[in-house]
DNA sequence: TTGACATGCTTAATCGTTTAAGCATACCGT
DNA sequence: ACGGTATGCTTAAACGATTAAGCATGTCAA
């Protein structure tokens, strides 16, 4: 309760001392090696935890070039997707005995930098990028060079130069536009997505694709920020056009929430004059209002197999890069309700 | 380009050697040491471009004893509210050249437990704690033994041992009590607060401060998690009493986007047949439908100002215990539209 | 009795950086 | 010419852990 002294460490051979031994015998000791013997052990463990001694990893890292850690960066925290995601990530981390940091990049390349080299200068034994728009696309060939295991997840700069997870963004969004055209729109058209990376190529993808198969056009494609303010914005200019959509697929929920708020500002009834999806069923979407149609992600999957992925790429280096895209589900609320005819 | 060998790292001695120098001299040149000459220093760090080399700050820290790193333990990171948070800790611990990890306690105590004896042994020169609920008072002791500058934001163990950050939410729901007494509300409960903590009982105080003031008691008061989903199920229960309140106050944004859906469920008008506010004014208080009433707690500013005293804290470890209380401002929307009567 | 081998430890080196102390050399005023 | 001081480095010892190699013992089979 008061035999510690502050200011100074408690160090091995601090026990070793009191315990007569060398303070190699105490680290095998408190590592339990083999070696040692369990008398030896025991009274090393207790004479450890009554001088109040603390583990520095930072000194072990130094001599065994482990650090038992990963960093996850991810673009934004306070989208509530990645909160999801970065407990799977964290589920499967902490299940090793290693630990998680988790940075930030606000998707700022800039800083995004910043976080990775601190995080080499650091000595991560991997890390889970979800790369920033506009990131240099010779990232990968660097972050190989330095020697990081490193996972892509939700977004790819290339899936053949590291692993790389992700929700399968094409088939979701295609399944949204069927279901939009089984239902009678004609005119349907694709909000969000400002910057161009996989995430957002996918998506576009898999409208067009569902689109031509009817023999039609996008009826508008407006890039945004994948938030709820450029949603409820970029919906008025989509109205404001001379024969103006039907029906929308948005990015996100985020931009989808924003297109409810805009529709409403503008006299519409969200669902019934114009439907709207969503993309990611956060837990909101469910709740909102009108419910917004959308494709399921499975956010704490993806992120269990990203950590997955990294646990493994640790262990093999050398094996070749894996993809692993993580199915989705569509599902079908109100917000996308009645058809409205053309 | 292809000079850099891999597995092993490049090192003070390796650039020394190269320019004919002692590691000493090295590391005082890649720092900027007034003693050694600019053409030295020069020479110094082409040489360490040239060799790619990487800081190793686990070693510096070992003989340092700096890590130049800070912990940000918080409570849940998919709350959108606590984005901000943590941007503003780390606009400010950035400035410095320091670097925060975030970690996330869901609200476990366990976990946090586990955390915080890994940021322990990581060596992190300060801390900023969001305490999960249920977390044993003696917490702030230990950790003042252990000797970590730490600062508590938004709940507090006690305000007497640490440094604090909080919120103004006495205040800010004080005024939101008032405000729904003024447009004629006499049945009013409360929502939310599942755990015993500073945060709940603050708010707690404000209401039962104000109904007092006009001589009334609570129209019910129903513990639930911070959820959407929770606050979604309590309105339903608080809406099967005898006599039901004609208006909620709700512990935060999240239970109060709840609130509305359930409202709707049960076939009401949220902000006509019924008063709902929230706390927080998170984005989509202003889009949701209806608009929602809140308090707003300005979450950057929060998060700023822990950072600064966290810095303060670390410069100078034994000033008296700060207390930082950041005023809220209510904001009305149609939440809680007409009067509804009694 | 002897060699082989297992057991339970110790010794000493090492990881990469920082820093106090020391040591030349040059320069300056007197 | 001489003490004093500033400049620009070097030497060597840390920081706290891990680990390869070594060294006493004890045990056991032949």
């Amino acid at each position: 309760m008061s035999e510690t002294k502050h200011s100074t460490r408690v160090t091995l051979s601090q026990i070793a001392k009191r315990v007569g031994l060398s303070s190699a015998a105490v680290s095998m000791a408190l590592r339990g090696h083999q070696r040692i013997s369990a008398a030896t052990r025991q009274r090393v463990l207790e004479e450890a935890t009554r001088l109040g001694y603390v583990y520095d990893r930072g000194a072990a890292k130094l001599r065994t070039g482990q650090s038992d850690t990963v960093g996850i960066i991810i673009s934004d925290i306070a989208n509530g997707f990645f909160g999801e995601l970065v407990a799977g990530v964290d589920e499967v981390i902490a299940e090793t005995g290693m630990i998680s940091f988790l940075f930030n990049t606000r998707d700022d390349v800039r800083r995004q930098e910043s976080l990775l080299i601190r995080l080499r200068e650091q000595g991560v034994d991997g890390m889970i990028l979800c790369p920033a728009p506009g990131t240099d696309p010779a990232l990968l060939e660097r972050i190989s060079a330095w020697g990081i295991p490193t996972v892509q997840m939700l977004r790819c700069i290339s899936a053949d130069q590291a692993d790389y997870v992700s929700a399968d963004y094409r088939t979701g969004v295609e399944a949204l536009c069927e279901h939009l055209l089984a239902i009678g729109h004609r005119r349907i058209a694709f909000l969000g997505g400002c910057h161009d990376h996989s995430a957002t190529s996918q998506r576009l993808a898999g409208f067009h694709g569902a689109l031509q198969r009817h023999g039609l056009a996008p009826a508008g494609i407006i890039r945004c920020p994948a938030t709820r303010q450029a949603g409820r914005e970029s919906i008025k200019t989509l109205l404001a056009t001379p024969q103006p959509a039907t029906a929308a697929i948005c990015y996100n929920d985020l931009i989808a929430f924003g297109v409810l708020a805009g529709l409403r500002d503008a006299g519409l009834v969200p669902g019934q004059d114009f439907a709207v999806t969503g993309f990611d069923d956060v837990e909101e979407a469910a709740a909102s209002w009108p419910p917004l149609t959308t494709a399921a992600t499975h956010p704490r999957d993806i992120g269990q197999a990203a950590g997955r992925l990294l646990l493994r790429r640790i262990a093999t280096p050398g094996a070749a890069p894996e993809r692993l895209i993580i199915p989705t589900e569509i599902i079908v609320r109100s917000s996308c309700g009645a058809k409205t005819g053309g």
